[in-house]
DNA sequence: ATAATACAGATAAACGTTTAACTCGCATCG
DNA sequence: CGATGCGAGTTAAACGTTTATCTGTATTAT
């Protein structure tokens, strides 16, 4: 591999010369400038990015700091966060806490937990990274890990601490927004299959639901609010749960896809027509939306724009350290398909 | 940050005395090991990686080149890469060629997916990264554009060039295997919905499925035998035109969980019970798998397996540059579900 | 004409390690 | 007793950049 020197030798001139033209630092004459070009070119130079880093200080690389790869937003936050910094010449380090093993439940290895974490801290910081970017949801001790870092840090997805940068997706407007959809199709007996009944995203959701309820004077009766969590059986229980209702809703709002399925389920096995004799709507837009029967109508998290918006905020950040906290909070899409 | 020569002072040595005690390369007195750990630890001291990389030539970061990390066998063997590389002390730079978007099949964009590639390499190696695992299967041009590197190279899933280290699953043994479970479950007419005709996958499944028939003295008929293109919708095509043979299959075997899906959703529109009437069976263990009604009985791809085991490779090729090429070929498991 | 300024480029010290070569004292040995 | 070897530690060069400071010449202002 040539270095500056040799290409410093080559065109008779410094190797401080060379950096220069390098990295324009410096107006040179056009001749110099020339002579060191074609010599760069004759030796086929390319500036050894370790030596620069040490002298800088900076190395143009990002710590990614992921919660679980195979879980899907966060393989597309990631693939947003990879296309945006690569264009601006970042790299990118990622690092998987292998967190899908729901062991954040578990209170005797919390400990465990938050050794992950700081493994993960650790190894990206060792790793000189310029910014850090947290891509996950769980960060409930994160303020408390992350305190006593320097680093320039952005969340992505979650919320992270009220006084750093985070973007994430709109739970309360996106919820808002399909229950105007289903309102505009002619539905006002809308029952909801709701989260985990505790959880943040539960609660904005519900919170999101009420309020377009509210706008056009309506309110979901009690009995047609039912909690489920998350998964796939809980769907299916609940409905049924709804079924055994005297007045039927008209239409469901699963708050996720797995619980909606669960509901199509329920009613296909009830006989019931979707979405002529109920309509059914889920959140998240997973794979299975499109290959349920009929294809289900839900919500798209914007993963690629959170992780380019992410990327552009780390950069920001490192490029002006004064940068004041930017809580961003991004729009989720409709996906019309046929449930409705 | 504290450096090696604040320890050095502080213990009263050399910086050299304290590069020994630090990586064990000299045997030195206990009293000054003694010493320069107490001047380590009082000065909270941790090596500059960048310095150590400049001097040493090796970064223990390996560049991982994924055609898209939001394909889901792609995240799952990134996990397994990650766990692994971890676990040694080495990071991880993940490049993302955003390959989703069909363009390789389309003729006239074939630069820009070699573009692409070579981008993602040059970043990698100006990263000075150690070595370099591709995860994807795309992998046509790769000998073409990997020939000129130096860099040990390692594929992952996809069957790299003959003359490279690659690690990947075995299709036909996979198929053979659950070929041989729907035989033991008694089922001696079985249809294939093939993938894509010309594809490799489809011809090693193919052929795994005809040796593990032969072997038992059975053979597919010709009208048994039909080509999808690994969607949904080519299933339910497929399927449809199976169901209007005169005698029908007992068993249907769908080269993807996708296609097994439009399978299933023809039949049972047809008023066809499932396993009863027609035993189903798919291959990937997506999502989808477990809920489709009922479960579908399918193979696992050993994703973590093959990024542990390239992982493994990777790091052997640079410790020991003169190791042979090693082709390696994974099993997969068959996952039973409801479907036979 | 002379001092001040601008310009183009060179010099050399850093950045924080590793490591070959060296020093120095001491035991070993024929 | 001189040569030899060994053990423990030091010295200093090197890895490939960046950048503050310096030098020398040309331009401009007074």
């Amino acid at each position: 591999m040539a270095t500056m020197r040799d290409v410093a030798q080559l065109a008779g001139v410094s190797t401080a010369t060379v950096s220069h033209v390098v990295n324009g630092t410096k107006k040179l004459s056009p001749e110099t400038t020339e002579k060191v070009l074609m010599a760069i070119a004759e030796a086929n130079y390319t500036p050894n990015t370790l030596a620069k880093s040490l002298r800088s200080g900076q190395t143009h690389t990002i710590g990614v700091l992921v919660e679980d790869i195979r879980g899907l937003p966060v393989a597309g936050i990631v693939s947003g966060i990879n296309e945006t910094l690569s264009k601006s010449g970042y790299r990118m380090i990622l690092h998987d806490l292998h967190l899908l093993e729901k062991l954040y439940n578990q209170y005797e290895q919390i400990g465990s937990y938050r050794q992950r974490i700081n493994n993960g801290v650790s190894l990206l910081q060792s790793s000189n990274v310029d910014g850090i970017i947290y891509v996950g949801m769980h960060d409930r001790h994160l303020d408390y890990l992350f305190d006593p870092m320097e680093t320039p840090l952005v969340f992505a997805y979650s919320h992270g601490t009220q006084q750093d940068t985070y973007v994430t997706y709109s739970n309360q407007d996106s919820a808002a927004d399909m229950t105007r959809y289903l309102l505009s199709k002619g539905h006002e007996r809308i029952a909801v299959i709701a989260g985990h009944p505790h959880s943040y995203p539960t609660a904005r959701r519900m919170h999101g639901i009420q309020m377009a309820m509210q706008q056009v004077g309506l309110v979901i009766p009690e009995e047609y609010i039912r909690y489920g969590n998350w998964e796939y059986e809980s769907g299916i229980d609940q409905t049924r749960e709804l079924l055994k209702l005297p007045v039927r809703p008209t239409a469901l709002f699963a708050m996720n896809d797995l619980m909606a399925a669960g509901c199509m389920r329920v009613l296909n096995e009830a006989g019931l027509r979707i979405p002529e004799d109920m309509a059914v709507v889920g959140f998240d837009n997973r794979e299975i939306a499109s290959y349920l029967q009929p294809p289900l109508t839900t919500i798209q998290l914007p993963t690629t724009e959170i992780g380019t918006s992410a990327a552009l905020h780390i950069m920001e950040k490192i490029n002006n350290p004064s940068t004041p906290p930017v809580r961003e909070i991004i729009h989720c899409s409709i996906i019309e398909r046929l449930s409705v």
